[in-house]
DNA sequence: ACTAAATATAACTTGACAGTTATATAACTG
DNA sequence: CAGTTATATAACTGTCAAGTTATATTTAGT
């Protein structure tokens, strides 16, 4: 599986943005995603194998804690894009022009 | 479909790659992916539908040019997880200690 | 008009994956 | 030790989407 698909999934995105804000137990994940305390393990799994997580014990208890590092992949993977974007802004007449060109395009399509 | 989902798929980032580099006909596409035209087809149907691609037609051909805009929501995504990798790094000493309690963390797992 | 070329659409098949229920494991509590 | 709490794993099911083959559509060339 890969980070994108990793990351393409609902779920493993919301389990990620809460452990942006701080670690949480795998009950209160429960709580917050509305699925089945499998559910959430299955999904934790993932992001464990994926590195994008790791996990603290307190007895019974699982603290998962966020890894961002892989997210690095995709951001990269992006670069060139948004270079793009930016160069595009960069002539801001020239893109406004060919936006407009585009849209007269998609109108008779 | 999400943009996440959209971009998931490796045969639709390899598209969005050749695009980023020049705009391509389908059968260019269909030579450089080692999958059928009507593969192809449907995958630069759902590019068009997210639009990050456009369509420029030349009689029976057409060409396919990269529209990178759609990503900017991945982009916006990441920019928490990298900025806490970024402030991370600030802050080198602790990172690297924190780094190492994960590395042991994980060897008796 | 007729054939070929380029692309799109339809219908189908198959595999993978998210979520489920049931069960196992491990640690605490009394 | 018995019961309870927290989490993980196994087995199963249904859905969905990627790729396929067959066919339709559009335009060029002769």
């Amino acid at each position: 599986m890969t980070i994108f698909e990793i990351v393409a999934d609902t779920t493993r995105r919301r389990i990620l943005d809460y452990l942006l804000q701080r670690p949480h137990l795998v009950g209160e994940l429960v709580e917050k995603l509305e699925i089945s305390q499998p559910g959430v393990s299955k999904q934790l799994r993932i992001l464990r194998e994926a590195k994008l997580v790791y996990v603290a014990k307190d007895a019974q208890r699982r603290w998962y804690k966020l890894r961002p590092e892989p997210l690095q992949e995709i951001d990269h993977w992006l670069a060139g894009y948004i270079l793009l974007l930016s160069e595009r802004y960069d002539n801001l007449d020239e893109y406004l022009r060919a936006l407009q060109a585009q849209e007269n395009n998609d109108d008779h399509e």
